[in-house]
RNA sequence: GGAGGAAUACCCAAGUCUGGCUGAAGGGAACGGUCUUGAAAACCGUCAGGUCGGGAAACCGGCGCGGGGGUUCGAAUCCCUCUUCCUCCGCCA
């Protein structure tokens, strides 16, 4: 949630900014008459509480020492009335600034880069180049079927489109590739571990910034009438981990690596990657989350962008970072970087990460602060989360870039131990 | 699933029956001090925090005893409702 006191000071700035995302922010003019009309209201209101509370208190002494109350009752008889009014119109107020807020997405970050769309995305860097094979090689979900570690019908039998079936190596691989990233994170980068539910309630959701104007992405449960969601991220569980929480600045940044499996509904992705498990609607991920303190923000950013990176470069596979364009931005995001690995399928890039700083949007939306020193104000910290990395195009970049003339995959050295072989055939 | 009980500030806990000098006794912890070579002990002192609004500021006011609603001039206290936790029984990986 943007900072309502921003738009006070400066809607049109903020509106300028926001408009970057190529959509129309001018509505928020609107909240702030609304906000306006609701605080003067709000004085009005308070001060006829004061004055209650002065003549509640009177009468209160009045009957104390047994005199007759009657005539400042009658004074204080007609407030209740106007109070109530006065306050159901804050309420009305209040509300219509907070949903419409709710649905408003962050501020790029101060030198973001203006653009439309992904087409105006900028290169960061590239690390190693696209493998140069001396066969045609094949995609990734032929691979799979020919040595039958992914089944893709039976998935689809047992739950539906976009479901599959790790098999034998397919399923040691996926086992193996959540354990090393875990370790990475946890051992070598001092990552605190986590293995969050994975059903969210609606507030988890809501403060993440999927809800209310996401809901179409959810997988919804209803458990006796309260609504719940399969978590489509480890962001949403592990930021909210720290909801409604005041963290001692000693112990920023707090960084958590996470395990889950994620649900998409892929709502919007109608007929896109369709073949292979690059799309599905379930697929493992391990996730980087961090709270951290304004100033520190985006070093962290920087940091968990390499963290995320050094999987890739462990597991020597091709990749490039890019920035994203205000275009491009998620909802809840300042500034994000994508890593993309390379695919011989798509003879192209494809994103396997996203590593991002929500600035203090989701902390607002969550209530997470931390106070500099015991005594001081409690403000809000930055959440950042980042994919370190999602295992299903992991294993997709295993397959197509390890692949071998006769249709077998070495495995990379760093995963041999994990998967007690060093060749899937 | 059945039957009971509980939720008060950092922690413990009184107050709730009988509404008003209670935004909350007492204890512990914490912090500051006296004493001490230093520490402990003892003693003295401080100790809701938060949030929203007004104000240049000093400061003032609203809210606030798990959440929401109601009764009342006035609610920690009465009523409704939700949530969470605990105990016992049943079931269970």
């Amino acid at each position: 949630m943007i900072d309502i006191r921003l738009l006070r000071e400066n809607v049109e700035h903020v509106i300028e900014r926001l408009q970057t995302r190529q959509k129309d922010f001018s509505y928020l003019r609107q909240v702030v008459d609304v906000d306006e009309r609701m605080r003067k209201t709000l004085v009005e209101v308070e001060e006829l509480k004061a004055s209650r509370n002065e003549l509640s208190k009177q009468i209160g002494e009045f009957k104390r020492e047994g005199n007759d109350a009657t005539k400042l009752m009658e004074q204080v008889a007609g407030l209740g009335e106007t109070i109530q009014a006065l306050d159901a119109s804050i309420e009305t107020d209040r509300e219509f600034i907070h949903q419409t807020l709710l649905e408003t997405p962050n501020i790029p970050y101060q030198d973001a880069i203006v653009g439309v769309s992904e087409e105006d995305n900028v290169e960061v860097r590239k690390h190693l180049t696209p493998p140069v094979f001396s066969f045609p090689p094949v995609p990734h979900w032929d691979l799979a079927e020919q040595l039958d570690i992914i089944d893709f019908e039976r998935g689809v039998k047992i739950a539906g489109p976009r479901f599959v079936v790790y098999k034998g190596l397919g399923a040691r691989l996926e086992r193996a590739l959540m354990q090393f990233m875990m370790d990475v994170h946890a051992m070598e980068h001092g990552y605190i571990e986590l293995i969050p539910p994975y059903i969210n309630n609606k507030e988890s959701l809501t403060a993440t910034g999927q809800l209310p104007k996401f809901e179409d992405d959810l997988f919804k449960l209803n458990m006796e009438g309260k609504d719940y969601y399969l978590n489509p991220t480890c962001e949403v569980p592990a930021i909210n981990y720290h909801r409604d929480e005041v963290l001692k600045k000693a112990d920023l940044p707090l960084r958590y690596v996470g395990f889950t499996t994620a649900f998409r509904k892929e709502a919007g992705a109608a007929g896109r990657d369709t073949r292979g498990i690059i799309r599905l609607h379930q697929f493992s991920k391990v996730e980087l989350i961090a709270f951290a303190s304004p100033e520190d923000g985006y070093v962290i950013h920087e940091q968990m962008l390499n963290d995320a990176e050094k999987i890739l470069q462990l597991l020597e596979l091709p990749y490039r970072v890019i920035e994203l364009c205000t275009g491009d931005l998620g909802a809840a995001m300042a500034k994000t970087y994508d890593i993309e690995v390379w695919l011989p399928s798509y003879d192209a890039y494809k994103e396997i990460a996203s590593i991002s700083n929500a600035e203090t949007y989701q902390a607002r939306r969550a209530n997470i602060r931390y106070k500099e020193q015991p005594e001081s104000k409690p403000e809000f910290v930055h959440t950042l989360n980042g994919s370190g990395l999602a295992i299903g195009r992991t294993v997709v970049a295993i397959l197509e870039n390890y692949q071998q003339a006769d249709g077998s995959i070495l495995v990379p050295k760093v995963l041999q131990s994990y998967m007690k072989t060093d060749v899937i055939k």
